[in-house]
DNA sequence: GCAAAAGTGTTAACTATACACCCATGG
DNA sequence: CCATGGGTGTATAGTTAACACTTTTGC
């Protein structure tokens, strides 16, 4: 299989560097976005506390090796997630203590994500982005990385879909915006232009609630992603 | 070094997959985008047009062997080029004839770049768009991703300057974004609008070519990547 | 009846779109 | 004088942004 590589720059047997993959999956946990963390076990950095990865077998894609190092590590299966893309890929040569290594990094919506301990056994938490810790490597930048590519996905697509429930009020999807954002938003011009999109139906439903008026309940017309006719925001 | 790494998965001295890098670089050639190939002279795929790439040695950044590889095969040095980034990531487990391999992609614009023999003597051509032929792996979806995003990024970001030389004409500026978008735009429009973002000033020269009026030159205020206050087209 | 969140409309400023003719030059 | 590409303005429709009060419920 080697035979057609060049081996002039690099006579080794591993000629190449090793591949990691990283996840930065997002969910709201009270009005606030939240990204999971896993507690590192070992060296480089044990004890601190990490975006979850690991090794990209060989013979594994990297989104198969992203949904095993994520079900070892945190219990959270893909399938359960709204949405998940690849986000980028970090060079480690110079961050990372174990040598070279490339990360390929994925990120991820879901709502109602519990991170169970497994066989793996490590801690696993979601954080509120106002209380992340310093984390091992240069997670903290691949987080405001994945934040920025939010902010912007849910500008022009229906992404915001994998962070609420199947059925939700309106005032539930602007404080979906309103998070990820981190701004508050009009709330008679939210409703109306976010209406205009007809991303979303009315249904008969009615969210009751607290002492107050009981609200509508909407639900998405499709539940994969969509880009919008005009850009929200 | 690899003592921290899990050997349940892969036992093997190479446990991840190999890295590659390729480019996908285009600039305008008679007011059409067209896009770099090298001729392959190995198998796989040997003496099919392909995207200029090459393996990523353990040690180098993918910037860097993106770098290594562009120069190796075509002669074109990346400091010539008016803009690259990362462009995305492609698993090559299934589609690829050597094996398992993860290919590192780069999109840059430039131009007046003339590919050159080099020692590595490939053949290294420019080709219009719409005379890429059947390329090896599955370049030519890399090819359409990089289109892809390219229109994406003239929408909101100044990037058509890599395109154009330090001084051009509003004509060529509009031609620019067409030969991009793929379609024609109002004259009075664009211009009316590119003005009005303020990215780029009247010079006191003029370009002084065929029986015709003379048009205004203009330059970019800056010639790094720049957000657009709002979006274009 | 009161506290709490739901729901609703209008106006003004700005932006996008459609559209046709005159200008300056070289040959 | 003619062929060529450069350069310009207006009117309409659509979109964004600012802004405050009434409704419905539980207690």
């Amino acid at each position: 299989m080697n035979n057609i590589m060049p081996k002039d720059r690099q006579p080794l047997a591993t000629p190449t560097p090793e591949i990691y993959v990283d996840s930065v999956l997002f969910q709201l946990i009270d009005d606030e976005l939240a990204v999971l963390l896993t507690q590192r076990e070992l060296d480089p950095y044990k004890g601190m506390w990490a975006l979850p990865g690991g090794i990209n077998a060989k013979g594994e894609t990297t989104y198969d090796a992203m949904q095993n190092v994520l079900k070892a590590k945190t219990g959270i299966k893909v399938a359960q997630l709204g949405f998940i893309e690849q986000l980028y890929t970090f060079d480690t040569v110079t961050r990372d203590p174990r040598g070279h290594a490339v990360s390929v990094t994925y990120m991820g919506l879901g709502r109602g994500l519990a991170p169970t301990a497994t066989p793996v056994k490590r801690h696993a938490q979601f954080f509120p982005l106002s209380q992340v810790p310093d984390l091992g490597f240069d997670h903290n930048q691949i987080i405001t990385y994945a934040h920025d590519r939010l902010i912007a996905k849910l500008s022009y697509t229906n992404a915001v879909f994998a962070l609420l429930p199947s059925l939700f009020t309106l005032s539930q999807l602007q404080a979906a915006y309103e998070a990820v954002l981190g701004r508050t938003l009009d709330k008679r011009n939210f409703r109306k232009k976010y209406l205009s999109l007809n991303l979303i139906t009315e249904t008969s439903e009615l969210h009751m609630e607290g002492a107050h008026r009981p609200a509508r309940l909407y639900k998405f017309n499709n539940s994969s992603l969509e880009y919008l006719s005009r850009s929200f925001d």
